[in-house]
RNA sequence: GGGGAGGUGGCGGAGCGGUCAAUCGCAGCAGACUGUAAAUCUGCCGCCCUAGUGGCUACGGAGGUUCGAACCCUCCCCUCCCCA
């Protein structure tokens, strides 16, 4: 099978230009995605583009992952509602320092065959002068098609309209696809499919400035089973960063995948093969509750982003605080899984301390009036125990050997409290 | 330039002098069922506490009328629509 086999059958041809199929079945073709800096770490919406970069390179096609140092000075408006304000040199910088080691980690470098590049378009982009830029690039593009494009047609006729500075966008993007042509002869781009605009824009202007037919894939938009934005939760963005979503957090979003997206994400987030996710799919048909497919899922795109010891890390802490009956655990135990969930300390009082109070001041409710209520519905367990009066003290020889309290907001939030001495 | 409508909690959208911390829908949180899933049902959903016919902060902003204002008046800011 090749790379085009391989992509389609887990899923991920939105749409292509014609003749990819036959492009990459009989040649090498080098293959780039782009990344704007807009923060300083990717997510998980992220992972898509990137990992299919990793699928070509697999079927070795050289991949470039570039880093949007200068388009992220201006911002793309494909399909977005609004213009954005821009974000400084500083910022932008900062982030293209960010993304850049995250990108790194999917892709091999020192492949003999088909190595991978990682390229910042600041480098070309902040050279271009604005004279040479309008004669050289912005002569082949008419605004008529740049204005028919559906990915800035909403925004023609919002209230707001687009400004001069994001209008020119894809011509930047479009500029990238030419320059990578040319150095790397690079001849297909592939990004989400709100990129097929600038994707296709940037092949125009290489037929017309070098008389090459060049192509672009794009991949499918991510929405989860229930209708809403794959990638959030309650917290915001799955961050791949580990200081921004802890691994085991970022273990969590995947175990609690809807069961019907989960064999759909093990085809697109993971490199298992066909039949290992055929085989998946069947065991959670059989046994739903065990949740096989989410299981495998969490583990395997765990282990991507954050590496063997991310699991180890993750699923230990899942073991203590979904498996085993907390209350039998020892501190040692705990205390391994302290890293991964929020905690807090108290200092020591012999007489404990008010339930709420405790909830309130570490941080597991937003207010005393929250832990009340959450008591009053029976949503709060500590060590294994529901709590049932809102009056209720805990006491210090309650925890776990005298120094731990583990305290469940709900079904699935799970927070430490050590008791101090002060 | 002329005329009209409106700005209410995360969003949508009621209320139009007291009983309004504000109907309702969505979103969110918790509970039940189950499986850390979905759907469904139930409860909660401004903050604080000594938990009460309690306090504080809120209905674009600033003043005013009134015993009492989200609701009335004045000015200001902002949005939308129609006519020219």
């Amino acid at each position: 099978m090749d790379v085009y086999g391989e992509l389609e059958w887990r899923g991920l041809v939105y749409d292509a230009t014609e003749g990819v199929r036959d492009l990459v079945a009989r040649a090498k073709v080098t293959t780039y995605a782009g990344f704007d800096p807009t923060a300083a770490s990717l997510h998980v919406g992220h992972l898509l583009p990137i990992l299919t970069l990793a699928r070509f390179q697999r079927f070795g096609h050289a991949p470039i992952a570039l880093v949007g140092g200068g388009t992220g000075l201006i911002g793309d408006p494909s399909f977005k509602a609004a213009e954005r304000t821009l974000l400084t040199t500083e910022q932008v910088e900062a982030n293209v320092e960010g993304i850049r080691g995250q990108l790194a980690r999917f892709l091999d470098f020192d492949s003999a065959t088909a190595p991978a590049r990682l390229v910042n378009n600041a480098e070309w982009l902040t050279k271009l002068g604005a004279i040479d830029f309008m004669r050289d690039v912005g002569k082949h593009f008419t605004v008529n098609a740049m204005v028919a494009k559906d990915s800035v047609k909403r925004r023609m006729e919002s209230e707001e309209g687009i400004s001069y500075t994001e209008f020119s966008y894809p011509l930047l993007q479009s500029y990238d696809f030419l320059v990578l042509y040319d150095r790397f002869n690079c001849t297909l781009q592939i990004g989400g499919s709100d990129q097929w605009g600038n994707i296709t824009a940037g092949m125009d202007l290489i037929r017309r400035v070098r008389g090459h037919r060049v192509h672009g894939l794009v991949l499918p938009l991510l929405m989860t089973a229930a209708g809403t934005k794959f990638g959030k939760t309650e917290a915001g963005s799955v961050w791949l960063d580990p200081a921004l979503t802890r691994p085991y957090d970022f273990y969590q979003f995947w175990i609690n995948t809807d069961d019907r997206d989960a064999v759909k994400y093990l085809r697109f987030f993971t490199y298992l093969s066909q039949e290992r996710i055929a085989a998946l799919e069947a065991a959670s048909a059989r046994e739903a509750a065990k949740r096989h497919a989410q299981r495998e899922l969490a583990r395997e795109v765990t282990r991507l982003v954050h590496g063997d010891a991310g699991v180890r890390e993750a699923e230990a802490a899942t073991d203590a605080l979904f498996g085993a009956d907390v209350s039998k655990m020892s501190v040692a135990d705990l205390l391994r899984v302290f890293p991964n969930v929020p905690s807090a300390t108290t200092t020591y009082a012999p007489e404990g301390w008010p339930a709420v109070e405790l909830l309130a001041s570490a941080g597991v409710t937003s207010s005393k009036g929250e832990a009340t209520r959450l008591i009053r519905s029976g949503g709060i367990y500590v060590n294994g125990r529901r709590l049932t009066d809102e009056k209720e003290r805990l006491r210090p020889e309650s925890a776990v050997e005298g120094q731990l309290f583990v305290v469940r907001k709900g079904k699935r939030d799970n927070y430490l409290i050590r008791i101090v001495r002060g």
